[in-house]
This record gives C-alpha cells, sequence and structure tokens, in this order.
DNA sequence: TTGAAAGCGTTACCAT
DNA sequence: ATGGTAACGCTTTCAA
C-alpha cells in the first residue's frame, strides 16, 4: 500500500530551516546553495552542513515560480506508427538526450501527442511557458509545432533537417551521404540497374535518402530513371509492395536500395519469392542497421546512423539556447557507416 | 534564431487579471478555472470569457507550490542495453502510458538513470517528492530503486511482476501463461524433446517464462531435464550462443521456446548452420512477436504481447493512487497471444 | 456565493 | 559578505 495524501508525506527540510541550523539567512543559503562566489568560506561550509544534515532539496516549483524558468525540457515525438513500432530509433535518440540532459539539472517531459486534436492540446501546453525548451522529432511537413512554439518564443531544436525551409537549428544525420554510400558501393559491386525503395515524400529523411540516390547515379553518369524509383512508408509491408512493382515494371533489376532495413527486409522476401537470388541476381542495401539487418538471411548490408549522438548533440544545441549563451542557428549533420553484410556482394570479385 | 530570455517572452496573464476583466476576485477566478461548484452560472460565464480572451492558462509552479502536487508522474527505465536496443517494447509501452495520463493533467517525466551513480541520483530526485507517482519499468532483482521511493511513500506501479515479494502495485504480462501456449504448441505439433533458451535469472520475465517452460511439460507428463534448459539475455547473440550449448549436449533436441524474439533468430541461425531444417527437424518459437518474427525465414511463431495495454494499465493504476482514491494493492496480469507462423509447424499433419 | 488575506519556498534587490 | 524583504501566481481558509 502506498500513501497518497502528499500531506502525510515528509515535508522535507526548507531554506528556512536550514538557515536556522546554520545561523544565516534564508538568503545566505540560497547562495550557497545555488553556488553564489559571494559568500565566505566559513559560512559556506556550515550552510553545507546544514543542509547535507538535514537533507534539504530545494523546491522546484517555489524556484521555477520566481526564475520563469520551469528546470525542463520537452522532447516532442509525433509519429503515427511506421518507426514508431518498427526499430529501436526512439529509445535510441531518447537515451542520447537524457544522457545529453543530465549534466544539467533538467528535467525530460516526454510527449507523444496522437491525433491532431492531442497535437493542439501539445501545442498550447508548450506554448504556455511550461517548458524551457523543446526537442523536436520525426516531424512530417505538415506538422504546425515548429510554427507555434516559435511564435512564442521558446527555443526549440529539431530532430532531422525540417522539410520547410527554417531558422531553427537542427541534428540531422548524413542522409544524403549514406544513401550515397549505399549506391556506390552497389555500383562498386558491379551493379548497374540499381533500383530504390524510398521513404515518405513528407520526410526529410524520405527525401534525402531519394536525393542521394540520386546523386549516386548521376555520378556514375547512370541516367534517372523513375521506373527504378519506388516508395514506401518504412514498414516491411510497404517494402513488399514496393519491390512488387519494381518487379513487375523492371524484371531486369540488379539491386535495391531501400531506404531502411525493414522495407529492404519486405523486399528480399518478394525478390526470394520471385526466384531471384541474393546476392547473385539482386543486391540488397537497407538503411538503419536496426536488428532486422543481422537476422535476415542473407545478412543486410546497411547504413548504420550515430543516432544516440544525434540525440544528445540535440540536447547540447538546446541547452546552450536554453542557456542564452547560443541564440544562432546551429546546423549539425551527423556522419553514417556503411555496414557491409552478404547481401550486397560484389558480383565480381574485386 | 530562437529568443531565450524567459523575460522576453510573453507573460501570459495571471489570475490577478482575469479577475479584473471579470470584475471579481482572484479567488473567484480559481473556484472558476479548478471547475468548483460553488460560483453561480453568471459569474462562471463571465470568468470564462475573460479566461478566453486573455489567453489565460494557470501557472504550473504557482499552482504545484501551494498544493504540494508537481502535476507529474516519472517513468523510469533502467536497462543496461537488452531490450532497450533490440525492440519496439519501449516505444509501446510508453505510448501506452502516455495514452493513458492524457485524460489527466499529468506531464509523463522520463528518466533514463545510466550506471549505479545516476540511479542514485534518480532515487533522490525522485524521493524529493517532484513528481506524484512512479511507473517503474523493466526492474532488475537487485534495483533499489523501489525500496527507496516506497520509504519516501512515492505512489508507484511496476511494470512486470517485481522479483522480490512485495507490497507493490504492479502490472505483468502473462509470461508464464505465454510460455505454456508456446511449449504446448510444440507438444501438440508432435515435439518431444523440447529446449528453452531462458531470459536473465534476475528479471521476472526471465524466471516466469521459464516457470512456464517447465510447467507445460510437466503437465505432459515429461521430466524436467537441466540438460535441455539454458539461457541468455535477450539478445540475439546470447540465443545463438545459448543454442550451441544445447545442440553440444543435446544433439536430439526437436523443438526449442526461446524468451525473446532475438534469441531465437539466433538460435535459428545457429541450427541453420548445424544442418539443422525448421521446423522439419527442430521447430522454434520466439517470444515478443517483434518486427523480427516476421522477418527471419522460416517466419517466426510467437508469443504476442499487449505492451500498448500494459502501458495504459499502469497508468490507470498509478493515477488512481495518486488521486488517493485507491490506495491498495493491485496486481493485474495481461494475457498473450501465440501468434503462429512456419517456424513450429507440426511434424505430422494434425 | 463571493472576497480578503495568509501563506507556499524561492530568488533577487537593496541596504548594511 | 550578509540580512531583510518584496515579489512570483496560485489555493484555501475564514468572514461576510
Amino acid at each position: 500500500m502506498t500513501i497518497s495524501d502528499p500531506q502525510s508525506r515528509p515535508r522535507g527540510a526548507t531554506l528556512e530551516e536550514v538557515a536556522k541550523v546554520a545561523g544565516v539567512s534564508r538568503a545566505t543559503v540560497s547562495r550557497v546553495v545555488n553556488g553564489s562566489p559571494r559568500v565566505s568560506d566559513d559560512v559556506r561550509r556550515s550552510v553545507e552542513t546544514a543542509v547535507e544534515q538535514l537533507g534539504y532539496i530545494p523546491n522546484r516549483a517555489a524556484r521555477s515560480l520566481v526564475t520563469r524558468r520551469s528546470g525542463s525540457v520537452a522532447v516532442v515525438i509525433t509519429e503515427p506508427t511506421g518507426r514508431l513500432f518498427s526499430d529501436p530509433f526512439f529509445p535510441r535518440l531518447l537515451r542520447g538526450i537524457s544522457g545529453g540532459l543530465s549534466t544539467r539539472d533538467l528535467q525530460l517531459i516526454l510527449l507523444m501527442p496522437e491525433g491532431p486534436a492531442d497535437t493542439e492540446r501539445t501545442a498550447t501546453y508548450l506554448s504556455a511557458g511550461h517548458v524551457d525548451g523543446i526537442l523536436l522529432v520525426s516531424l512530417h511537413g505538415d506538422d504546425p509545432l515548429p510554427d507555434r512554439i516559435s511564435r512564442a518564443g521558446i527555443p526549440f531544436v529539431v530532430g532531422g533537417r525540417p522539410l520547410r525551409t527554417s531558422t531553427a537549428s537542427f541534428v540531422d544525420i548524413d542522409n544524403r551521404g549514406g544513401a550515397r554510400s549505399a549506391v556506390e558501393h552497389l555500383l562498386a559491386g558491379g551493379r548497374r540497374t540499381i533500383a530504390t525503395i524510398g521513404g515518405p515524400a513528407d520526410m526529410s529523411a524520405g527525401v534525402d535518402r531519394l536525393a542521394g540516390y540520386r546523386e549516386a547515379l548521376a555520378d556514375a553518369a547512370l541516367p534517372a530513371d523513375p521506373s527504378l524509383e519506388s516508395a514506401g512508408d518504412f514498414t516491411q509491408e510497404s517494402g513488399s509492395a514496393a519491390m512488387e512493382r519494381l518487379l513487375a515494371t523492371r524484371p531486369d533489376v540488379d539491386a535495391v536500395f531501400a531506404a531502411s532495413d525493414l522495407m529492404a527486409a519486405g523486399a528480399m522476401a518478394v525478390l526470394e519469392a520471385a526466384g531471384r537470388r541474393i546476392p547473385q541476381d539482386v543486391a540488397v542495401v537497407g538503411y538503419d542497421d536496426s536488428p532486422v539487418a543481422s537476422t535476415v538471411r542473407p545478412r543486410l548490408t546497411s547504413v548504420r546512423q550515430p543516432i544516440e549522438e544525434m540525440g544528445h548533440e540535440m540536447a547540447r544545441l538546446l541547452v546552450a539556447a536554453v542557456e542564452g549563451s547560443d541564440p544562432v542557428q546551429r546546423r549539425v549533420i551527423l556522419a553514417t557507416e556503411l555496414v557491409r553484410r552478404a547481401s550486397s556482394a560484389g558480383r565480381r570479385v574485386p
């Protein structure tokens, strides 16, 4: 049984009580607690002793009331289903954010609005100044949040490049470069008819990976060919469907670059069912380097992303903005790494 | 560029200002805002108009200071690596929790302590009464948190059965029943030498799934046999290692029940490498019904868990405890569902 | 039903 | 360097 009446919980010492024990004023205790230099060493020591003895912990609400800071930042995840339930992207990102915040005394408030009405509530909450800063993750093109909160003047950092040009700071993973490296790898393996299964067109991750794919082909002097481009929503099912469309129109395909591992897995199943050998007939490369990549057979070559680092960097930028030490727009792009596995072994031995 | 000085943000209307506009006292506005019945309809309407007009939003810190409630609950995830980075368990759980909280005006504070020192900080923070309630997830046996916070008198609900007997409320998924259903399914398929790859012995999910496995065998009058029991830590690598040990000591195994899909996938790879056909020679069943289950070939039979529902229920219980309407211990066990796929097709057609 | 006033625990300004 | 004191915005008696 847990005691629930807040009145019945031990109240916790106040500044006043610490002051009495230390034989000084409230103001002095406050200075010590907040690390002000304008305190003599003697007094500091006796206050610290009293704090220790009483187990004093500052009351955040009282502090917040006068400082006008909440001591918390919000992480807003607006993801319908896709990525949320498929790969461990968010836990890893949250871990990174949490780590990046832990040096400061900032709490992480997690907001996962479901549906437009909920998003509206969230926008109101955020605009009300209940948090000192905001981390926006997995933004879709039409999301009203960036506008709302920038109008409210709350510092925020976006995870992933915002689709619409904006002055917001953001941290992104080099989707274009990652896609390029994947396609260049396929080209180096002797592939020439390289299809892609792209992501949603309303997310920068989708758009940028497609751009990287096209760039790599252009650099190899291969013509852009819409019949080699298909799209999904990052899920396995959408990958299967896209692969079926591709096989129907371009049976001559000899490689596929999928914008997510799950889509790649879906595509591999379809290829297998169609009697294509991987990688002999068709090479496959995915994106994310999720657990699935080392589970499918053959193992999937994939683009690994520094997700924890992304979270960490987002937190760092936000902290800087919140503390007012860095009001300018920052754009950070983190590099990817291609993890080579069996699914894309080259046609000819190098 | 984002404005960061809190002073420069629009201050937001206060009770005082609303009172002035509505021509009433602060106290009355407070009553209206908090839905007190002791207000005349006339006054209520004019106050509501003023609130609307001024866009008034209560200051949580001020409210919190006097009510001694923070309006927030913490979710503590203490997971070293295992599950956190492998399957989408946490995003789904968080989604469920978030949904269960959204009816009340409670914010979700996410805490992901890394390492013992961080856990200590977390315990202090939680004990300080900065949150109204706590959700504890993925507890390991030696976690000091339950003790600390129950001593501090903060209401909390545990996700997953606590290993040590405790008086805490918890919501669990029927691990024993889920494991039973998996093993019974294997028995029904004509398997008789059924091995298991269990989870960590310091987590109830590990312990209970092992218990369910043993129960099902006992019910079928099959003797318990330690040489058929191996354990991992839910990761794919540990599943492979466990399977290798099993094959070495029990080459006659004709079925494997793994306590996670990733371990099952690891086991399948080892079986394949050993030339065993799945499911003809060895049937395999996993646990979690994660994306991996429908990605491996053959597709993996697995035990599906109502994870969102678990989160939702945890939130519900906590809210009840926080609001003081339900101080007694509650134990909720949610049922699982066996999802049959190719990896465990019966030996003889039924 | 409504209002006046007393806090809630801090910070920060102004003296000293 | 230290202390007194006025906010901060709200809820909650207590009277009226």
